[in-house]
DNA sequence: TCAAAAGTGTTCTTGATACACCCATGC
DNA sequence: GCATGGGTGTATCAAGAACACTTTTGA
């Protein structure tokens, strides 16, 4: 079916804001541009979406393309329409934001591509278009809703400890958690399965393991449960 | 500047879930389409983004055009993107929500368009394209919201009683709320300014008016203050 | 034996919930 | 005077916040 013509259309694209964690600090995956407009600045990944393809599923597809990221978790945050936002023609952009068990995808892929890099999020480059605003909306959004959505363990490898597990929400919240009252708080939910490994990283008392039980987590929802931290 | 060709593009589209509270009950706004596909279906106000209009700018000229409303809050949704949403071609469409304050707008204005009508959101007829689903994902933002902003207001008049915000957020959230506790954690927050005068609604005792202090909000919300209910 | 992170309970304070009667008005 | 919604306070309970020391390991 060839393209109907009607009135000029907007080219659509998607933007993706990709969340790591590594050493219980929050990084954003950036995109160094090679070609104009922008070309030699940082950018979220993202690009176009294809006409017979939803998009989600150009979300999927630019993320394994610019950064070799799969199955991921990945939702749609906002959609982005101010008409100078790209300097060449008026292009909308639906957001989506990722995240990504850093320790598990071998960073090495992940990094593969030369112009990837992960950045803190506190240290940030000047980015290409209006891509600073979508990193903020998304970052509005992750703080929002890892206090009552357990999409905090989306960054964790699937055994992790409870300290890594406080280190994460510190790091997403920026304040800090009292030890006791978050480890009491998050095992009331009976959500974290203790292992029975533990894990050393250091001159130190080893720590349990804990993997999450997404499973329960689900039916406890459907019954109109509430995480909360 | 002429429409540069590249791929094959998509639609872009503005729907918009517009509520309204009338008699304690939550309404939402249909249109009746006078045209193919879904001829003389029931269907969210909407239509074609402009390529010289912003998101925004597109979804407020659709809720004038289209059902004659000014200056109401609005919010981006969801941008919902499946492939056959729309059986003529791909239309991906910005969705948002709004709220009206029925009383205030006069309703003859809003309902003059012919092919406009106020539904009870309980009471909806089958929808075209997938404006189920929109509508769905309307009321879940609304629901969750409601409790932790006050964009409840919205769809009282500047000027209401306590049961009427009461009754508000019983029809929003779907559940019975324990007056006297209502009352004192809402006054406890001190955005409620009692006015002067009084509302007469029937044989009883008449209610005291209150309005919204907005701005004290604003001030309150910048030195991380928290509304929620 | 020291450094460094893991692990563990109790008290206090705060906010949430439950609950029943009098008030002002129109008919 | 009666029906109708408006308006008010207290006691109980649950959850959140504050807080310090012992344990295990590697160096």
């Amino acid at each position: 079916m060839p393209h109907t013509y009607q009135y000029p259309r907007a080219a659509l694209t998607v933007d993706c804001v990709v969340f790591g964690l590594d050493d219980s600090e929050l990084k954003v995956l950036l995109i160094e541009r090679a070609l104009d407009p922008f070309k030699g600045k940082w950018a979220l990944p993202g690009g176009f979406v294809r006409v017979d393809e939803t998009l989600d599923d150009a979300a999927r597809r630019e993320l394994e393309e610019e950064a070799g990221l799969k199955n991921v978790f990945l939702e749609q945050l906002y959609t982005f329409g101010e008409l100078k936002r790209d300097p060449r023609e008026r292009v909308v952009s639906v957001a989506y934001y990722s995240l990504v068990k850093l320790a598990a995808h071998d960073t090495k892929a992940a990094t593969d591509a030369a112009d990837a890099r992960w950045f803190p999020v506190s240290k940030v480059p000047k980015l290409a278009f209006d891509h600073a605003e979508i990193l903020d909306a998304a970052l509005a959004r992750l703080k929002g809703k890892v206090r009552y959505q357990p999409i905090g363990f989306e960054l964790l490898p699937p055994k992790f400890t409870l300290s890594q597990l406080q280190h994460l929400y510190e790091a997403v919240l920026g304040t800090e958690l009292d030890k006791r009252n978050f480890r009491k708080k998050v095992l009331g939910f009976g959500l974290l399965v203790p292992l029975k490994e533990t894990q050393m990283t250091g001159r130190h008392r080893p720590a349990q393991l804990f993997s999450f039980d997404a499973d329960k987590y689900e039916k406890l929802k459907k019954r109109g449960f509430n995480f909360e931290l």
